[in-house]
DNA sequence: GAGTGGTCTAGACCACGCA
DNA sequence: GCGTGGTCTAGACCACTCT
């Protein structure tokens, strides 16, 4: 590994908004001083300062609106959805899901679960069970890991809102920002018999979600089996 | 459908470079003249030419190195890989497909192809279907529609190369620069049995794709069925 | 009209690749 | 040492929003 011997301005700048943000200086959906302001503070000229804006609101971290200012970008439940949920009807067209049952306990971690969100040793953590409803049919049926030192009380939340990643973000000031996602093909088991309706043998989607914050940090491992006969996952790659 | 009355410059100069590369100015790898020659001939500023080389290098339709110039990026082999082919061991390490049996036939479009590709009626379509090999065993069953017009004469190619799009590029002048994606979990049935000796009823990955070009033009339509028990489709969404 | 982000320019200097 | 892209600045003007 080569350490850069050289740092840019703009990076060094990026560096400190970034951390500024992630520190939560301002709230989500609050307005940041303007490019001048900001740009007077850190010592840069304003065009510098536009580069790190604007970068940062190319990665979906601020919003900017002209004539109105820069916004620290808020995981609003509709944005949320829309960003990592992706199921589809046959033309395309978004579909949403609603709650279902859940169920919440706190346990020690398993060791596969350790391993998947670099948790210490010993560290608890929060087994979320819930399904999920696809055209008012139960579809989906998740299990959700989370750290329980991040999210403390969490499990004393019933009913969970059915977008969790603003409730992340709202009440344990943690911003999912992306998502890695691993798809493989299954066949309905029992559990998927009784949960979701689906037939012995019926093709399920399961999904394989580590999400991440910022800074990187793995906080959410999400496991969901999907029975959707008319519905797709849709991914653009570009 | 309000059209903006106030197009900024860089936009314009965008679009006419954007043309530029469509049509083949420079081919794929080559070096384009210099920001400064470029600006001078588009009686633009470096710093708004800048910008568009920039807004076109993030769109990976240019590379940029310093101190060598700016190229048209091309879809080599691995490039081309790596981009849209998805699939990762349960480490998350990628594999790359190899070639198996291939047929190609010519014939009339299907109602659902036209429509699929956007295609005039009557339109010829060129059919290949071939099964590729992961870690030595066949695993993907592919039925690939592309408009015959487009592409004369790829028929004749035998054999095809694993990687489609890099020949598209080089011998049709057809650059894929994006792909939409729905992808649904099924059962094998005979043919995946018999071509990718995958027990009845075994899980089954299938992909539809649509790929496009530059200007959004939809040129083929691909679909495949990946039966692979110990590999998943990884996808990063942020 | 005041304040914000958005565009555009001109010019200086830096880091990199290559001959 | 030259030419390339990459960084940084200072300043002008434009478009949008709100009051």
């Amino acid at each position: 590994m080569e350490f850069p011997g050289y740092r840019p301005l703009y990076r060094q700048v990026y560096d400190i908004m970034v951390e500024k943000v992630a520190k939560g200086v301002w709230r989500a959906g609050e307005s940041l001083p303007s490019e001048q302001a900001l740009a007077r503070e850190l010592g840069v000229s304003q065009g510098t300062m536009r580069k790190v804006l604007d970068a940062m609101t190319a990665e979906n971290l601020l919003e900017r609106h002209q004539g109105k200012g820069t916004f620290v970008a808020s995981n609003t439940q509709e944005r949320s959805l829309f960003r990592f949920f992706r199921m589809v009807t046959p033309d395309g067209e978004r579909v949403t899901p609603a709650r279902g049952v859940e169920t919440v306990v706190v346990r020690a971690a398993r060791t596969i679960e350790q391993k998947r969100l670099d948790l210490p040793k010993k560290q608890r953590v929060i087994e979320i069970t819930r399904t999920r409803l696809l055209e008012g049919r139960p579809a989906i049926l998740e299990t959700i890991i989370l750290s329980a030192s991040l999210f403390q009380g969490i499990e004393t939340r019933r009913p969970l809102p059915n977008t969790l990643y603003s409730l992340y973000q709202t009440d344990f000031g943690i911003n999912i920002i992306s998502t890695e996602e691993q798809l493989r093909p299954d066949i309905a088991n029992k559990d998927d018999q009784k949960m979701l309706g689906a037939p012995l043998g019926a093709p399920i989607q399961c999904i394989d979600r580590i999400a991440k914050t910022l800074q990187d940090r793995k906080v959410e491992w999400r496991l969901s089996r999907i029975y959707a006969p008319n519905l797709a996952y849709a991914v653009t790659l570009s």
